[in-house]
DNA sequence: ATGGGGCTGCTTTTT
DNA sequence: GCAGCCCCAT
């Protein structure tokens, strides 16, 4: 290589480094490595989407660009010197990105690039984020197979339904029907839910699927123990439960959601032609929060990513100490061996992302400290340019309540000095029992909050109900559906009759609906033929109509001439409730509408069984959320609570029963949970607690004894003795409840606790002065506790509310 | 068919 | 402690 060409190749690099400068090194890295499988290691908070987008857009516009060789066989001196000096040149990065453009090598179009994430809100997110990245053109964004592991393969088995087996219109059932069918089979089996329950049943039919064996491998490789069944006779009725399971859901013209991702792998495997036509359009395929994925979705992304001569364009992210779904099927293990698993040409490269934009130092500190105790992972190391930042605050309640009231009380406080708004605090629990404690303590309070993970709001029964009505007019074989609402509203159709029409649809291997429709031929059904076959008259009479009207007018027609809407309607004030969120699913449908090309119903449905609830987490109200730390991932808040950092909690007691494995998951989850934390971090651990009705003394978790004890503000306690503690201020409880000042005292020792001030007391439309906010009018005065909360309006920034005993003011 | 009483069991959640 | 479920009585 000459002197010419060597310079030519660092001022391309230099000007590629120049417009990612707002990417570290490290991020650089993954955007320019594009050909080869990939997999970056993303530390909490260390800008793993950020990578994601940056690089589709770089695969986009420059192809290989950066590490790609060539030279252009003319280039002179004088090209290189101007290259050179636009280094430095004065250029906005639009510019920039322009004179790039220069240097594409292939660059990709956007339909053959595939995203693949777990959720929704991450897909939509990616899609956003290229969106903006590409202002000019909408159509990139829109191009982009960017979606969920599920939607991804329904948009392959929409197309290739017959091949699997499935006629169009088929259903998908959630988690809730297909414990209905389980429990269905399991009856029809014989075998009592004690020795084999159909959670466990299906748990294990789940996993099996995860691991790509059907029913009928699954019945070979009975002596295969991989999935820890404890005996040989509990494997062999998994199995007859298992391909039992599958000829109702088949019979039903129906899917779970482990279905989708299984039929669509099995469909590439085994179908040459179908894989070779996916494989030639896909070029790049990027694969989110992979530590969660399974080995059916590890064989579905090695596939489509799959070039030919052996290569593999597959860039996988994520973090194997933030893996803490294996209970729904995440196999650690993927991403472990990941590089090892991909054989290919170039080999497999791993990039570290550990410099973190999150939390202060001390709060990686902590973390880092945790999961260094965790054998089975990778070793990453997490740091920020961040400098300072507040030792982690322990608290130690008495119990449970006494925890509330401490979290309410610190947030009262930073709230009313005008540290903090009430949405930068995060309560993140363990197990949602923990949650009526923590929610009591803050409905007593004037703190704003919202639970998450509540009812979903299509988990209601009326919508679940009239889904089934929507799914039956759609899939006339949809057996779980049409069971819910058959005699939904009442329509004299009981078990017996329902017991005849199952016996003969089994005998003649056909549908319940088809039976029904024929009634009158069946001596068994004489007595009740004309009402069944009024209920296949009334969904066949709306299913020919379907197609002559919009889709909201249908809704609405099916609440009409099913009597659902009348029934609701007879039950009374109380069902209004359900009336209106009736009316919220027609609204629903109404959105639909108006984002699709062509509306049709079994779109509707499909996309209605894949996507859950629309955005539940609304950060924009200024309210103190609540919720579980699996939710949490993922999400970051400026000040966090872990209450419940107890063993028998956290880990929880039968994780420590199940073994070493399971306790680092659980590891893995106190690290998700303490780098959520951007600024502070709040561990408390109550002296007893009750849960599930029992009250138990609970040692600190193991976890806060391995974060080291200088990162550490202590409350001033020595060792527990069964729960004993030591008790450092006395505390003295308001009327309503509150422990003013004293639960946060004990937070604060090692600090000079806040000067007990003489309080002078103010009356509404007295002007006050604030040392902070300046002058202002005093609003109301609230008793609260010995405290008293004041609300002022001050001239300049506002309305605050602090309490009396902090807010430092004086009389004008 | 419906509702009340007693019993069990019970991390974590998205698709 | 409580929700959800089964069973039995009406």
């Amino acid at each position: 290589m000459t002197d010419i060409q060597k310079r030519y190749l660092t001022a391309k690099r230099a000007l590629f480094d120049r417009y990612y400068a707002r990417l570290n090194e490290r991020q650089r890295e993954a955007v320019y490595h594009i050909n080869g499988p990939l997999l970056i290691l993303a530390g909490a908070g260390s800008g793993k989407t950020t990578v994601l987008v940056e690089r589709i857009a770089y695969i986009i516009r420059y192809g290989d660009a950066y590490r790609n060789n060539a030279v252009p066989f003319d280039i002179g001196e004088r090209d290189v010197t101007a290259l050179e000096h636009a280094a430095t040149a004065d250029m906005s990065r639009e510019e920039l990105g322009a004179l790039l453009g220069q240097f594409a090598v292939d660059p990709c179009p956007p339909w053959r690039i595939l995203a693949i994430t777990f959720t929704n809100k991450a897909a939509g997110e990616i899609k956003a984020r290229i969106a903006a990245a590409f202002p000019q053109d909408e159509t990139v964004s829109r191009d982009i197979w960017a979606g969920t592991f599920h939607s991804v393969c329904m948009r392959i088995l929409r197309r290739y339904t017959a091949e699997v087996g499935l006629q169009a219109g088929f259903s998908v059932y959630d988690t809730d029907d297909a414990k209905k069918a389980m429990t269905a089979v399991l009856k029809d089996l014989n075998i009592d839910e004690k020795v084999l329950s159909a959670k466990s049943a299906l748990a294990a039919v789940s996993r099996a699927k995860d691991h790509l064996i059907g029913p009928e491998e699954f019945e070979m490789q009975i002596e295969n123990d991989d999935f820890g069944f404890v005996d040989d006779y509990r494997k062999k009725q998994i199995a007859k439960v298992y391909s039992a399971y599958q000829t109702r859901l088949r019979r039903s013209n129906a899917l779970d959601f482990d279905d989708i991702i299984f039929y669509a792998t099995r469909l590439l495997q085994q179908n040459e032609g179908i894989c070779a036509l996916y494989q030639n359009q896909f070029r790049y395929v990027l694969v989110d929060e992979y530590q969660d994925t399974n080995y059916a979705q590890f064989e579905l992304t090695r596939i489509l990513s799959q070039m030919p001569r052996e290569t593999y364009n597959l860039m996988v992210v994520g973090d194997d100490d933030q893996s803490i779904y294996k209970f729904r099927g995440a196999d650690i293990k993927i991403i472990l061996g990941f590089t090892e698993k991909i054989k290919s040409t170039p080999k497999a490269e791993i990039i570290r992302l550990e410099q973190n934009y999150r939390s202060t130092q001390p709060i990686l500190d902590a973390a880092n400290a945790v999961i260094a105790h965790n054998e089975t992972r990778r070793p990453k190391t997490l740091w920020t340019e961040r400098r300072g930042g507040s030792r982690i605050h322990v608290l130690n309640p008495k119990d449970q309540n006494e925890e509330a009231r401490a979290i309410v009380d610190i947030i009262q406080q930073k709230v009313a000095n005008g540290e903090n708004h009430y949405r930068d605090f995060a309560v993140l629990f363990r197990v949602n029992a923990q949650s009526n404690a923590l929610e009591q303590g803050f409905a007593r309070s004037a703190v704003p909050y919202r639970m998450l993970g509540g009812v979903r709001f299509s988990d209601r029964k009326e919508i679940r109900d009239l889904v089934a009505y929507l799914q039956v007019i759609n899939n006339h074989a949809d057996r779980e559906r049409l069971l819910r609402i058959i005699n939904e509203p009442r329509r004299k159709i009981g078990d017996k009759t329902l017991a005849a029409v199952a016996e003969i649809a089994e005998a003649e291997h056909t549908t319940l609906f088809e039976v029904m429709a024929r009634a009158d031929r069946y001596i068994a059904l004489a007595r009740s033929a004309d009402t069944l076959k009024g209920f296949t008259a009334l969904i066949e009479g709306l299913s020919a109509d379907l197609p002559y009207a919009k889709l909201d007018e249908f809704v609405e027609e099916v609440l009409d001439r099913t009597g659902y809407r009348q029934m609701i309607k007879d039950a009374g004030e109380t069902e209004a409730e359900r009336l209106d969120n009736l009316e919220e699913f027609v609204s629903n449908v109404k959105e639909y509408m108006n984002g699709a090309e062509a509306p049709t119903l079994t779109e509707f449905l499909e996309i209605n069984a894949l996507v859950a609830d629309v955005d539940r987490y609304d950060d924009t109200a200024d309210a103190v959320v609540l919720m579980t730390i699996h939710s949490a991932k993922g999400l970051e808040f400026p000040q966090v609570f872990l209450p419940g950092f107890e063993e028998g909690i956290f880990p929880g007691m039968q994780t420590v029963m199940a073994g070493p494995a399971e306790l680092e998951e659980e590891r893995r989850l106190a690290y998700v949970a303490i780098t959520r934390a951007k600024d502070e971090l709040y561990i408390a651990h109550a002296a007893s607690r009750m849960l599930y009705g029992r009250t138990m003394p609970n040692p600190p978790s193991r976890f806060l004894d391995e974060i080291p004890p200088e990162l550490l503000q202590q409350p001033k306690t020595t060792k527990y003795a069964h729960g004993e503690t030591a008790q450092a201020a006395p505390r003295r409880y308001g009327k309503t409840g509150f422990s003013a000042p004293g639960a946060a005292e004990r937070i604060t020792v090692g600090r000079p606790a806040p000067a007990a001030r003489p309080t002078v007391t103010f009356a509404p439309g007295d002007r006050v002065h604030h040392n902070n906010f300046g002058d202002g009018l005093v609003l109301s005065v609230q008793r609260m506790g010995a405290d008293y909360l004041y609300e002022i309006a001050f001239d300049t920034v506002g309305t605050k509310r602090m309490m009396a005993t902090y807010a430092k003011l004086t009389k004008l």
